[in-house]
DNA sequence: CTTCGTATGTTGCATATACAATCGTAAGTC
DNA sequence: GACTTACGATTGTATATGCAACATACGAAG
């Protein structure tokens, strides 16, 4: 069973990631699951908590609260004008984009130390994975 | 950045196959990360929270809270005999290994849907991005 | 045997993660 | 326009995760 595992494989490569990544940013700051998400936020512009969570795979209810320690630090904030439909948009503060601009040393050293850890075949396959999530139709 | 960050396509990847795993072992009563610790344990034989730490590459004040949540469900004990050494070795109880037969089925639907969801290429992938970290040199 | 170093385990703290249930409101139906 | 449906967000609950600091006890060195 532990000889072919998927689920178990997965968790330990993602820990093992995260901990790099999150050694990297730390003097920033922030972790990895929150950069992660800036970065999301960053790329879908304005966008609720609803989007995000469809397209990073992540549950409302953890976003509600991760969010809420992000807008404490105020690296993101509600987005007062397009409120016209259902639920309310987060968008990046300045500061949020500015942190984002300062952190991007850390992220290739990070990005440097992964490629070592999985290898450059397994950064090529991590994407193809991933990317095949996103390309995935909705949530039957 | 988002186009080609590692960490965030790996922790993508581990939230969508945990939550694979975890609804097919739910009615089990137990989740993805106690059922990875009843496999490792299985596989290791009796062994401290420190040798599982670095075995599973998970932190060991994490281990003691997992660990106490599964002995509080029975699953596993202290080992009484073997305390020579430092530390204090865990191993399954029968109530243990039952469920870790029980579950065999639970585990099989989950590696189909996994094997679905990342292909039989990504499969592979990161089974050999997990031996390569499981054959890395010890912490430097 | 005493001393010293170090590995082990635990606790405090902060955060992450998801399910279930709930509340409120936009959107669709008639 | 009133009714119904479905979506969005939040809260309660439980667990997971790791860092820093700590107490303890094993083992080595003398």
């Amino acid at each position: 069973m532990a000889n072919a595992c998927v689920l178990m494989r997965t968790r330990l490569v993602s820990r093992v990631v995260t901990g790099i990544y999150d050694q990297e940013l730390r003097p920033f700051g922030l972790n990895s699951s929150q950069f992660a998400l800036l970065v999301v936020i960053a790329q879908l512009g304005p966008s609720t908590r609803a989007e995000i969570s469809r397209y990073h795979h992540q549950d409302r209810s953890t976003l509600t609260r991760n969010l809420q320690v992000m807008l404490n630090q105020g690296w993101i904030e509600e987005a007062l004008e397009g409120s016209s439909g259902r639920g309310r948009s987060i968008v990046l503060t300045k500061s949020g984009r500015d942190l984002l601009h300062a952190v991007v040393p850390a992220w290739r050293a990070g990005q440097a130390q992964a490629k070592i850890t999985i290898g450059q075949s397994g950064v090529v396959a991590i994407r193809q994975i991933a990317d095949g999530i996103m390309n995935m139709p909705e949530r039957a």
